[in-house]
RNA sequence: GGUCCGUUGGAGAAGCGGUUUAACUCACAUGCCUUUCACGCAUGCAUACACGGGUUCGAAUCCCGUACGGGCUACCA
């Protein structure tokens, strides 16, 4: 057979050659030991926490090794591909931080190595298709997907190994005559590698992260270009990372399975293999108490367009997302509490073998740790950013008068305390705590009576005076208490609770609800101090007219 | 079904043949502090090495089975 004629019967419109792409990439000028790395998404309109924690992995071993990380849209699935999405990639990656040296996250693209779309590729792909076709090693195939489907089925009734292999790769059989007879008819094909390997082979194979894993040799006469024109992932994957000088091609456990593809292909086409680094996906407890990988489908509260919505702040959850990345990081970060998470020596080797369940808990606890180390202003900066993106229409409401504002943080955030509050979680929970100083709605209930609760009010408000300072204040607070039957000393209280209806702790609570409609608050004082002498009389005097 | 990866308290996770009566973080609980909450401090809980064999003087650590979980098995990535 002439494979040189085949080929260029089958890709008549390629002019240039392989060594052509090699001339155009040249090789990268980089310091020893750089490494580069890259995250290539592919825009079906999601991305979620895994997506985030690759990304992290990535950008992290590239800029601590003075290499390169670079973003490319494998955009190959024509099908699946969401109107969008690439710009909600980028913009997602934005927010949280995760800086592109080259790639698609430029309008152009930025770099040497471009285009950074796969679909911009396309002629890349086939000239290089077109080598192997010309070298023998590929082969166009016109079976149809009812065929395969066929295949398939008679493999199950015998009870082989499916797919396109060996003696079930018909194609692979035809004559140049008999391909320019269907060419001629103007029918679909798409190209297949023609795979040299045994699944008998087994081999060690070292992966970056998992250690010495087994694999097999693939035996599929794997798709490399689609009928459209455009390659597989597989095909993809070898030729630009190749092209682009990936050195390390780290990539979730799911692509495990195909590796064995990506090998031989390498081979076929004489590259030098980079490294593999397979990380673990992220899991979640479904309902059913069984463990599984996250998913796009059921899972939308895991988008990372979610925590951006309700505000997390984006350094927070990268701190979260390092603990998991990496097992000693959170010993390092306890250590190291004010350094900056670029500080810590990331290594691939410190990832974790088995898939991590996604804990919200925890996250929550980074985050209330790391917003506790902010000043007023880098608060304020936080809840602007976020008010201004996500609510638009309440700027004008927490805006308006920023003094208000910064003294009502103050407090949340216990800036004016020894040991700093750690009330605040993300953007949105902490609008939601600080509402009391914008509305006056009851959420909480009274634990006595109204009766009771209206007496001690009425009793409270005849002396209350907005000048007093804190003791004063609560002095007055211990003396309504002792005139009711509640003990205004809490030692006496705990020594004989029997001899007390309750103590000033639940009249206080009384007081406190009827200002903030909660039970749980910060200091009462400092909020009725904030709120302003009018409204905090009026708060209680309205409270006490619902009583009736 | 085939194949690959995994399995340490509720969650993450260290330990990878002998100072292991198995670290650390989160969660949870209790106490102290305290007018509530939050913070802080202290203590505790969970009574964790999937199971069964083997190798060894000795195994969470090595080997072999089994079970369970997950991935892959597309002209999807």
């Amino acid at each position: 057979m002439d494979y040189q004629k085949l080929a260029d019967m089958l890709f008549p419109k390629i002019k240039h050659d392989c060594q052509y792409y090699f001339d155009k990439y040249p090789k990268r000028e980089l310091p020893e030991g750089a490494e580069v790395l890259r995250i290539a998404p592919s825009p079906t309109g999601f991305i979620h926490l895994g997506n985030l924690y690759g990304a992290l992995a990535d950008e992290r071993i590239a800029h601590q090794s003075g290499g390169v990380f670079y973003l490319r849209i494998e955009d190959t699935d024509t099908k699946r591909k969401v109107p969008g999405a690439v710009e909600a990639i980028i913009s997602c990656f934005d927010y949280f931080q995760i800086y592109f040296d080259e790639g698609a996250h430029h309008q152009p693209d930025e770099g040497n190595y471009g285009p950074y779309y796969q679909k911009q590729r396309k002629e890349i792909y086939q000239t290089f298709a077109k080598r192997l076709v010309a070298e023998g090693k590929a082969y166009p195939c016109f079976c149809s997907g009812k065929q395969l489907n066929e295949i398939r089925k008679q493999q199950k009734d015998l009870n082989e190994a499916t797919g396109y292999y060996g003696k079930w790769a018909s194609c692979r059989n035809l004559s140049l005559e008999e391909i320019k007879t269907l060419l001629d008819k103007k029918e679909k094909f798409v190209i297949r590698m023609k795979s040299t390997g045994s699944i008998e082979n087994q081999s060690i194979f070292y992966d970056e992260i998992k250690g010495d894993i087994t694999v097999r040799e693939n035996n599929q006469d794997v798709v490399i270009i689609k009928t459209d024109g455009i390659p597989t992932y597989h095909f993809a994957h070898a030729i630009d990372d190749t092209l682009m000088q990936t050195t390390i091609v780290l990539r979730g456990e799911e692509w495990l399975g195909t590796l064995p593809v990506h090998l031989e292909l390498f081979k076929m086409l004489g590259f030098k293999l980079p490294r593999y680094a397979h990380t673990t996906v992220l899991m979640k407890i479904d309902e059913t108490g069984t463990k599984r990988k996250l998913s796009k489908r059921k899972d939308p509260e895991l988008a990372l367009d979610y925590y951006r919505q309700l505000g997390y702040h984006p350094y927070a959850v990268k701190l979260y997302l390092m603990t998991l990345l990496n097992w000693n990081f959170e010993q390092w970060h306890l250590k190291n509490p004010d350094a900056h998470l670029e500080e810590f020596k990331f290594s691939l080797d410190k990832m974790g073998q088995s898939g991590a369940l996604f804990d919200l808990d925890k996250l929550h606890n980074i985050s209330k740790t790391y917003l506790a180390k902010f000043s007023l202003e880098e608060m304020k900066d936080f809840l602007k950013a976020y008010v201004s993106s996500q609510k638009k229409e309440k700027y004008e409401m927490y805006f308006a008068d920023e003094e208000y504002l910064e003294q009502i943080l103050t407090l949340g955030m216990g800036l004016n305390l020894k040991k700093r509050r750690k009330d605040y979680i993300y953007a949105s929970q902490i609008l939601e705590s600080i509402d009391l100083f914008y509305h006056h709605n009851r959420e909480d209930e009274f634990i006595c009576d109204n009766k009771t609760a209206k007496t001690l009010l009425t009793q409270f408000i005849e002396t209350y005076d907005y000048t007093d300072d804190n003791s004063a204040w609560f002095d007055k607070v211990k003396i309504v208490s002792a005139e009711n039957g509640y003990a205004a000393e809490m030692k006496e209280y705990r020594a004989n609770p029997e001899n007390y209806r309750g103590s000033v702790a639940d009249v206080s609570e009384v007081i406190r609800i009827a200002v903030t409609g909660r039970k749980n608050t910060p200091d009462l004082w400092t909020i009725m101090q904030i709120l302003g002498e009018k409204e905090a009389i009026q708060r209680i005097n309205n409270t006490i007219k619902e009583l009736d």
